[in-house]
RNA sequence: GGGUAGAUGGCAGAGUGGUCAAUUGCACCAGACUGUAAAUCUGGCCUCUUCGGAGUUCGGGGGUUCGAAUCCCUCUCUACCCA
């Protein structure tokens, strides 16, 4: 790796880019001068505890900071939160979260890499599960680190006090008390430098600085990034709400979400999920806003499939709704032959078996509306008991979803 | 441990013996309009339906009644107050 870092002010001009808050600034550049000096990197932390499927753009605001210390020859460490994911991250949260079963955090960190791979160079940085350590505690390891804080501390946090304070108050299970002293600890064992973490992991990340300093280690600089706003434009892009949109999703489907954002959404997201300048956002979005929100599904698209499929799915976005064609890839639905008298099926039956609702009277319903087409031509049935026919690669549409029917001749 | 309040559809939250498949808001799904945006309007949002209805729902179980989400008993869970 390259050993020539730049000069700490340039290297501080670009990592605090786009931050919403550092812990401390003067710290931050004493921290890059002894480290251009000493030739030696920043040991950078970035913790994520693998509690579901989908790594998402949410998570990639702090991982692509992450990916810039890399680019400046610093050091990645990336926490998998093996051992916490089983307390639950209390950050941002209403309400408790429950816990997993090892073998479910076991299976997601494995996934977690992955995508994160997909953001962050993986093959360079330190992986560290911290079941590793906290996997060896006994209980009076534990009582150690529970009397470095005080139930105060712990309700001074925003969090939490709202829930003690608000009307029913909201439950705080005691062990949620215990994460941020938890994700703090990672810091001590792996002597992190700097921490990265959304602006709800302020708490959090001092909390590593207090049992850093106990430690006597240096403490750690806290830089917190925006939290990026989910598909709705409203709530925080999140695994629970279905409001994300996946690093490992298919470019299809990060185009179209992108692409269904609300308008006031497209700053923050052009801010935090791509390196184009300020004047640049500001000229796209003095332009016709849609003509912006396509530049930015691309530049999402580009990012994590490559240029050429970004310019793939332009061309197929403006095919399929400017001149309302069909998609070129097609999902397909196995429809069982016996379904079918003659090559034709109630209309209603067809919907229900592809999977474009979920009962009859909701397909009843679709049916009325005249949600539903087939065929090159977009063929309306006549009412909703109407039978259609169809044949093998049908083109089947209900709304905006669209399937490829494959009649499945394997039954009896 | 003692006391009080409460548990209703994805969420919030009405309803306190028949007129309740259950007001309303949000979310969600479609249609019109569009930029698969927003706003707006329309229809829908437990299941089945020959569209007349039918069946299963209001934390679990039992009971009272011609009839229960609503009353009684019991169990489970939650919050609050006191210890």
């Amino acid at each position: 790796m390259s050993h020539a870092f730049l000069p700490a002010d340039e290297q501080l001009a670009i990592l605090l880019r786009g931050a919403a808050h550092v812990e401390k600034v003067d710290e931050f550049r004493q921290k890059l001068e002894r480290s251009r000096t000493s030739g030696k990197p920043l040991r950078v932390k970035y913790g994520i505890d693998p509690t579901g499927f989908d790594v998402h753009l949410g998570h990639t605001v702090p991982l692509r900071k992450l990916r810039q210390f890399q680019e400046l020859g610093h050091k990645a460490v990336l926490i998998i939160g093996t051992a916490t994911a089983q307390v639950g991250d209390p950050s941002g949260r209403d309400s408790s979260r429950m816990g997993l079963t090892t073998e479910q955090i076991a299976k997601n960190a494995e996934n977690y890499l992955i995508q994160i791979a997909k953001v962050v160079d993986v093959t360079v940085a330190e992986v560290r599960p911290n079941g590793d350590w906290f996997g060896k505690w006994g209980f009076s390891d534990m009582l150690k680190l529970l009397a470095k804080t005080t139930v105060q501390q712990i309700l001074a946090r925003e969090d939490f006090s709202n829930r003690f304070h608000s009307v029913p108050s909201v439950p705080i299970v005691l062990h949620e008390c215990l994460y941020p002293l938890m994700q703090g600890w990672d810091s001590v064992e792996i002597q992190a430098d700097v921490e990265l973490g959304g602006t709800e992991q302020l708490f959090n990340l001092m909390v590593g600085r207090d049992l850093q300093r106990d430690a006597g280690q240096p403490p750690q600089i806290c830089l917190t990034l925006p939290i990026l706003r989910g598909t709705d434009g409203v709530k925080k892009m999140g695994k629970s709400i279905g409001n994300y949109i996946g690093v490992g999703e298919a470019a299809k489907e990060q185009f179209g979400k992108t692409m269904s954002i609300p308008d006031p959404l497209l700053r923050e997201w052009f801010e935090l999920l791509t390196d184009r300048p300020t004047a640049d956002i500001d000229a796209l979005l003095a332009g016709h806003l849609g003509d912006a929100k396509k530049a930015l599904a691309a530049e999402i698209v580009t990012f994590y499939h490559g240029a050429s499929v970004a310019e793939a799915m332009r061309a197929e976005w403006a095919k399929q709704f400017a001149q309302k064609g069909d998609p070129d890839q097609i999902d397909e639905v196995k429809i069982a032959s016996s379904e079918f008298a003659d090559g034709t099926i109630p209309a209603m039956k067809l919907i229900v078996a592809a999977g474009l609702c979920k009962s009859n009277g909701e397909a009843r319903q679709k049916l009325k509306e005249g949600a539903f087409n087939y065929g090159p031509d977009r063929t309306q049935p006549a009412d909703e008991k109407a039978v259609v026919p169809i044949e093998n690669g049908t083109v089947i549409r209900l709304g905006r979803k669209i399937l490829r029917v494959r009649i499945d001749g394997n039954n009896k």
